[in-house]
Parts: C-alpha cells; sequence; structure tokens
DNA sequence: AATTATAAGATACGGCCGTATCTAATTTAA
DNA sequence: TTAAATTAGATACGGCCGTATCTTATAATT
C-alpha cells in the first residue's frame, strides 16, 4: 500500500510546502494560485500553512527566495562599471524571461495585470493620458531649460517618470517620505540624472 | 416614507459608487474594503460594481483618480530645478500624509502591509539582509572604485538599490526588460547616479 | 518507559469574491 | 404611445480565504 503514515514536521514539511508552491506558482501562475492547492499539494492542509506564512503573497516570497531570487546570479566583473552595469541587466531579463515563461504564463500569464494598490498606483501613474505626475514635472522641466540649467527640456519618458517611481518606491518599502529622504532623492538622484552638479550636500 | 423609486443610471450612478467608494477608503483602509460593503454604501449592488470594473484595485483607482490624485498639485517655480523639486516633494509628501492619515489609517492603518506579488519582491529586495541586489551591486561598485571610474564605493542604500527599484518598475509598468530599455536604464540614470559621464549615447 | 509538550492533521464556520441568471425599471426608437 | 433595447436590481451559486477547534501523532522530558 501507499500509506505513509509518518508525519512530517519542522523544516521538512516547510521545505516539502515550498517545493509544493514554487511547482504549483509555474504551473499555474500566481494568480490562479489557491493556499488550499498548495496544501493539497504538498500533502498536507492549509492549517499547516498558515501558521507558517500570514497570506499566499508572503508564501510565493519565501519559495522565491528559495528557489529562484538572485542566486543564480554572477558578479559581473567586464572592466568597465558601464559594462557591468549592462551584464548585471541582462542577467535581471533574462531571470524576467524565464519567470515570465516558466511562472507567470501557464494559460493565466495576463494576469500579471491584477496586482495590489501600490503596484496599480505605479501603473496608473504611468499610462495615464494627463493626470499624471508628467503634467507637472515637465514644465518644471521647461522652465529649467529655459533658464538653461539643464540643456534640453525633452528627456525619455523614463526620466520624467523617474521621480514618481522613486516616491512609490519609498512608499511601499519605507511609508513615509521625511525630508531627509526628499532632499537626498534630489541631491543624489534626480539633479545628477538631469545634468546639474547639486550645489552643496 | 423614505422610499425612492426612482434608479439611478449611467454617469450619476458611477458616480454614486466612486463617492461611496471613497468614503469606505477613508474611512476603512484598503485592505478592510469590500465589494459588496461600497455597493451597500451606494445602495446598490455589487452586480453594478462589476460591470464597470474588474476588481477592488480598479474600483479604487478610479476612485482615487476622481477624488485624489495629483490634482490639487501646483507647478512649482521657485527659481532653481533643484528647489523646484524640492518643492515638488513637498507636495508629494504632504498628499501621502493626508492619504495615510485620512486613507490608510482608519483601525488597519499596519495592513499596508500586505500588498501583492511586485509589491512584495520590492520590499523583499530592500530588507533581505543579504540575498539582495545589493549582494551583488556592492562589489560591482567596489571594482569601479578600486578603478578610479567613481570616486568612493561607498553610496547611500537608496543608490545601490536603485537598479533593483527600476527593474521592478519596468517589469509591473511595461512588464518586459528589453535591450534598449536596460541600455537607457544605465546610460541616462545609473552612470549620471554615480558620477560616470557616459561614453556614448 | 511513562508523562508532558509540541505540532500536524482534520473539520467546520462565516465572509467575501466573482459569475450567472432572472426581474423590473428606464430610456430610446418606431 | 407603444414596442424594443438597455441597464439596474435581486438573488443564488461554487470557490477560496482565514480562523477556530478538536483529535492524534511525534518529540522532549523525567
Amino acid at each position: 500500500m501507499t500509506e505513509k503514515k509518518t508525519r512530517r514536521r519542522g523544516s521538512a514539511l516547510t521545505n516539502a510546502i515550498l517545493a509544493a508552491a514554487w511547482t504549483q506558482l509555474q504551473e499555474r501562475g500566481y494568480q490562479a494560485l489557491t493556499i488550499e492547492g498548495i496544501a493539497a499539494a504538498a500533502e498536507t492542509t492549509k492549517t499547516v500553512l498558515y501558521r507558517r506564512w500570514p497570506d499566499k503573497a508572503h508564501l510565493v516570497i519565501a519559495a522565491f527566495a528559495k528557489f529562484g531570487g538572485f542566486s543564480g546570479y554572477v558578479v559581473p566583473d567586464t572592466g568597465t562599471l558601464r559594462t557591468d552595469f549592462l551584464a548585471l541587466m541582462a542577467q535581471m531579463a533574462a531571470f524576467l524571461d524565464k519567470l515570465q515563461s516558466e511562472t507567470f504564463r501557464g494559460l493565466l500569464a495576463d494576469r500579471l495585470q491584477s496586482l495590489d494598490l501600490g503596484t496599480l498606483l505605479m501603473q496608473a501613474n504611468q499610462h495615464e493620458p494627463n493626470s499624471g505626475l508628467q503634467t507637472i514635472v515637465q514644465p518644471l522641466l521647461d522652465h529649467a531649460a529655459a533658464r538653461g540649467e539643464i540643456t534640453h527640456a525633452q528627456w525619455p519618458d523614463r526620466l520624467v517618470m523617474l521621480p514618481g517611481i522613486l516616491l512609490i518606491n519609498e512608499v511601499i518599502t519605507q511609508q513615509a517620505l521625511p525630508l531627509a529622504a526628499r532632499h537626498e532623492i534630489v541631491d543624489q538622484i534626480l539633479l545628477p540624472v538631469f545634468g546639474v552638479a547639486p550645489s552643496q550636500e
């Protein structure tokens, strides 16, 4: 008979659950995942999962950290910072492709849509025709260009969106945007990006 | 009697729903929101809501765009780009405070935690002790500093995290990270931020 | 070896999601 | 004014969530 009576415990059980979660993630994609489905695949019950992780997202993160993540990355050392960065980004892109093809495309790929508030804010911020942040940033750049502070006013979208991106990141990770952070973002990131040397640190 | 027999339709009904959603958002916070609760508050049924928005997140975004958003913003014009940016960031911070106090603090504030995959990836990326991206970026900076390409190797966390932030933003908004985007990110953002003039555009 | 503590497994519950189906009110067209 | 087309409103359904409770196996303690 295939009847196992032995109960797994502790990390053995945890590992089995994470493995099941990772498999399910690749087979079904994130949105279609269910806690109950993972529990069933791991041959346990959801009670056990809820004792370990508060919700699906944290469980997936844990599985991701164990089986995916940045573990396969190599530190590039190509001779220049620029090519090092490019090599790093290439690794990211490759990983992303892998993730999207293996994990997020299982009949339900496009569901990468329905994310959550913070994420959707980010999307809204960028795709909204003219209620977005660019309606503020662009004239601001126009002024600076007219003053001769920056060489030109037309910058790629990504740069115009950069303040919003940094804001949202700050919100999500720090849940606040204190004065010090604002100064750092402006002096250390935005001004250099637009070619202005910060006056004082 | 308080019996209204007239049925609202179209945009009148839509507006009533968005108003109810905004109120509920401020009273209960995002996590505690329910579609059914909003429907009840708007004195309609969830069927009507699902005819208009696919899920809670999109409904909240719509309400946000109508009642919150960047509508109250003013274009700063203080004389220098730096102070313009600082003024803009100040507006953002003020809005964020308002949002967090009015919207996200209603007995359930801390729930700003349980977000979704993309968001949690961002968090994981930043708070993880040493499995995060900084374990790759830091040595890369060390090398560049040893070469004399950049003036020093110790940079604020925010700058070390910047590649990851840009990556995740790209993923969430574009769902891809093609070669062109990688080059743009490196040449237009990362190199300037770390004080390296891009060789060729 | 017997006892106690810990954690797994099973089950049940109320709640909300998202869909489907049906009705009735309101608008538009004829 | 009547008929046709929309769209709101009501209700019901299966599914999953997250919690609580209880039993039972395994581990730790003495």
